[in-house]
DNA sequence: CAGGATCCCTAAGGATACTG
DNA sequence: CAGTATCCTTAGGGATCCTG
């Protein structure tokens, strides 16, 4: 698995690297309805409506996670006018709500994989192949999981 | 965005696709203490002992969530015995378990970005350099948001 | 060390009704 | 259409105590 690399070796001396990422994007974002939203945001939704009927869940709960994806600058709000209607708002992705695809797909990949059996699959229009989520380094190896470090930088 | 494609253009017409694989994945797997607990396993942590006291959650509830990693498949119970001791248990990574490593990693890599700003970084082992995860096709290119869709595949 | 049992608290949602 | 307000239920988790 991940191995821990010089300082880090010693998992149970982490006391200087602070509360983990992972923690805190689960604290942010971790509820099936915000990771529903992000995919209808994804599929090209930008409606209330649309959202909480899509979605399946009910308006309250809707507007509750909606304002927490604006909160946490993942969605924007973005005020539309119809032709004879009063003015809206919509919510339109973020460079960081785009940044969180990669959770998003990476769960629908391991859902259809590992229990779904779906038959939808992720697709680059480009060139009309099957897409996936991996993790790769800078000089474009493909990373196992028996190859996976994790290391402290110092500054930022 | 991602667009959709042929019978899928149409995001209200999707009830032959049946219910999301994200949905599945977070209900089964969707909250903070089972991501904490990948994130161990992925670490190398294989005691019970060490799963709770480094996730920072009570003995219950790391039992419960363990326990549900067990039954979806992404952890498995391994006997050992420690000299002078009786038969115990260790938890380590199936096939499935190590599959939801980009899960966890996208994770991990949003909240490093955009709130934690933390000095921890994946690295590839093999050759030193940092790691990302990224949505990539078949072809070996790195998929854009506005160039991934979805498709729907026949039969299986 | 590896849990199970109990009691309490909180956040997320459903249902329903109401407003601009 | 785009929300807000109210009431209720449930799952996850903390604390504490107990067992093999």
């Amino acid at each position: 698995m991940t191995v821990l690399q010089g300082p880090l070796a010693d998992r149970d001396a982490w006391s200087a690297v602070g509360q983990c990422p992972i923690e805190k994007t689960m604290s942010l974002l971790g509820t099936k309805t915000t990771m529903l939203l992000m995919r209808e945001a994804f599929y090209g939704t930008t409606r209330f409506e649309d959202f909480w009927r899509r979605v399946g869940v009910t308006k309250a709960a809707a507007a509750a996670r909606l304002s927490e994806l604006v909160d946490a600058g993942l969605l924007e709000r973005r005020p539309y006018q119809e032709p004879g209607q009063r003015r809206r708002d919509e919510y339109v992705l973020t460079d960081a709500g785009r940044d969180f695809m990669p959770v998003v797909w990476a769960m629908f990949e391991w859902g259809r994989r590992h229990v779904d059996d779906s038959r939808l699959r992720l697709t680059h229009l480009g060139c009309g192949e099957e897409a996936t989520v991996e993790i790769r380094c800078a000089a474009g190896h493909e990373v196992p999981a028996d190859e996976l470090g994790m290391r402290l930088v110092r500054g930022r």
